[in-house]
DNA sequence: GAAGGTCCTG
DNA sequence: CAGGACCTTC
């Protein structure tokens, strides 16, 4: 029997589809995005997901729950490490970075604006990261204590209406800080401080009234310790002010990390009922030892790109042919979480069902739309996501839940909010040039849009101070991307035609092959994003066109890529809204 | 001529 | 991944 007969009809039609640009897709191309229709309407997918109540419920209830363990993780979290692994990647990232800085920095030294201060700073962030952790330790431990003492001195009654309290910074002010923390890495303090702040005005309240209860040697008491307390506060803070201030940018960041205590594992996420398993009869017959896809479902708690056994063939021929059951849309389930994530924001959000895909690379969408993408509160929908995609939405969460226990009691902090503030908006962040997180970012990009413009990459890089230098080094960067996929792609095709692959549709990358690992650890290395289900299917679909060139001999003419680069170059999916967020580039 | 691509090299 | 040469497009 010819298996290829057998699989190969069902899928043409999804193949011509995949070739020729549909017409279903409606979201409106902008004028440089000619011709750039997604195949792919992913953008439509999930909205089938939301209309089911009992996905949503479940979704909701389980984030609450992941909701209330971050909570408590704050609270309880005492400031550890972090993950060797991770920070160590990090530094070396850092460090390897930093090299190039300076290499580059020689060799155009007017262009790059503002730079980093210098190599130097690397040891002493390393050894100041411990320090302010200890301070803040310590810190956290007087105020207990403090505390502690003044409810004493005071009345249960007001350990009653203290943490418990129901207030969250709810109202319309939270929008306003979620957007900070989304879009700024120093939103954490922005939400902290904002946080305090609140706080700080019912302190005053209870202050005001507080005294009318007590026995004057108590209110004599409380008031010693207020102002002991007022004053060991604002001491530490103004040290630890300090020296964040003299620190290089990134330690807030860092601190912010290190507080939020690095969530050790995705939650054991729901995945959509049935969701993140292919459905189809061939897919799953396809897999290895009945190891089931993991498409669609978050990464949180599967090692992606590291399945427990590994095809021989570099993209598991033949078996998997079958993939495209038929257009996306028949397929929802495959859906990939983060978009599952947008999608719910989108709706949580309002303003139009599929509105908050960046639809093509608006004019000026850096400053447009962000208010509505980050901004919204993720109460739930950031359950969804693993921790490190989430660093900065979980940033806000230990501080403000950390408990309001110590909050009632510092108004100097209250000065300082301002300062952070101004600190926060002064500092290199957004004016330092590209950092490894951007370019981590722009490699999880890449997932989605190979040839991004350059209003799409200052649309997705809010953080970042475009200028001429810094366009064409992002346009590099891709360039760079693209290059190692085509080669790859090539390599894959041509091993597979001397393995004696002779239809092209045979080849579909999944997420157990070989090429989808090689792919997979270049762009996602650490495996902390899902790859998207778009990607594969465009990488199998230029798997496939360098097959087919490949073995139709096109590959003497000089110029034989171009006619794959230009189909490629129409694939472009739109890119998830959460990429935005400038927590991917920290 | 600027912008954006590819190819090649290190 | 960056730099540079070279090409194409607008």
């Amino acid at each position: 029997m010819d298996p290829n007969s057998i699989l190969l009809s069902p899928q043409t039609r999804t193949c011509s589809h995949l070739a020729e640009p549909c017409m279903e897709g409606e979201r409106s191309p902008s004028p440089q995005e000619l011709g750039r229709d997604s195949p792919f309407p992913w953008n439509q997918v999930p909205s089938s997901s939301l209309a089911d109540p009992t996905w949503f419920g479940n979704e909701h209830v389980q984030a609450k729950r992941a909701r209330v363990e971050t909570i408590i993780r704050g609270m309880c979290l005492s400031p550890g490490p972090p993950v060797p692994g991770n920070a160590r990647a990090r530094a070396s990232l850092c460090c390897l970075e930093k090299a190039r800085e300076r290499k580059r920095k020689q060799s155009l030294p007017m262009q790059q604006g503002t730079l980093k201060p210098g190599p130097a700073r690397a040891g002493g962030n390393r050894k100041r990261g411990p320090w302010v952790r200890e301070q803040l330790h310590l810190l956290k431990q007087q105020l207990r204590h403090l505390q502690a003492h003044i409810l004493q001195a005071a009345e249960p009654r007001d350990a009653a209406q203290g943490p418990g309290g129901a207030d969250k910074g709810k109202g319309p002010l939270s929008v306003k800080q979620t957007n900070g923390c989304g879009s700024s890495p120093w939103a954490m303090d922005g939400g902290h401080h904002q946080g305090s702040s609140k706080d700080l005005s019912r302190a005053e309240k209870h202050r005001v009234s507080e005294p009318r209860f007590l026995p004057s040697g108590a209110q004599a008491l409380l008031e010693v310790l207020r102002k002991e307390l007022t004053g060991a506060v604002s001491q530490a803070v103004d040290s630890v002010l300090q020296k964040m201030l003299l620190d290089p940018p990134g330690h807030l960041a860092q601190l912010c990390r290190s507080f939020q205590g690095l969530v050790p594992e995705g939650k054991g996420e729901p995945s959509p009922p049935g969701g993140g398993v292919y459905k189809g009869p061939f897919a799953l017959a396809a897999l290895p030892r009945g190891v089931q896809p993991e498409a669609g479902v978050p990464l949180g708690n599967l090692p992606l790109a590291k399945p427990p056994d590994s095809p021989r063939y570099p993209i598991s021929p033949r078996v998997i042919s079958k993939s495209y059951e038929g257009p996306p849309a028949n397929r929802p389930l495959t859906m990939p979480s983060h978009v599952q994530e947008n999608q719910i924001l989108s709706h949580l959000l309002g303003p139009g069902p599929n509105g908050h895909w960046s639809g093509g690379p608006p004019q000026d969408s850096s400053s447009q739309s962000h208010p509505s993408s980050e901004s919204a509160p993720r109460p739930w929908g950031a359950s969804k996501l693993r921790p490190s995609v989430l660093s900065q939405q979980q940033c806000p969460l230990p501080f403000t839940s950390t408990r309001l226990e110590s909050l009632p009691l510092l108004p100097s902090v209250k000065m300082e909010q301002g300062g952070l503030q101004a600190l926060s908006e002064a500092l290199p962040f957004s004016s330092e040039g590209l950092n490894p997180g951007h370019l981590k970012k722009a490699k999880l990009m890449f997932f989605f849009t190979r040839y991004p413009s350059s209003n799409l990459l200052k649309a997705y890089f809010p953080d970042v101070q475009f200028n001429r230098c810094i366009t064409s080094q992002m346009i590099k960067w891709f360039s760079n991307f693209r290059e190692f996929y085509y080669i790859q792609m090539e390599k894959y095709a041509r091993q597979a035609i001397s393995d004696g692959v002779t239809n092209p549709k045979m080849l579909v990358v999944l997420r157990d092959s070989e090429l989808f690992r090689a792919l997979n650890m270049h762009y996602n290395k650490g495996n902390d994003f899902e790859v998207p289900d778009c990607f594969l299917e465009i990488a199998s679909l230029t798997l496939q066109e360098f097959f087919r060139a490949v073995s139709a001999g096109k590959d003497s003419d000089p110029s034989w890529k171009k006619p794959i680069y230009k189909i490629i170059s129409k694939l472009d999916s739109d890119i998830p809204e959460i990429l935005k967020s400038s927590s991917y580039s920290q």
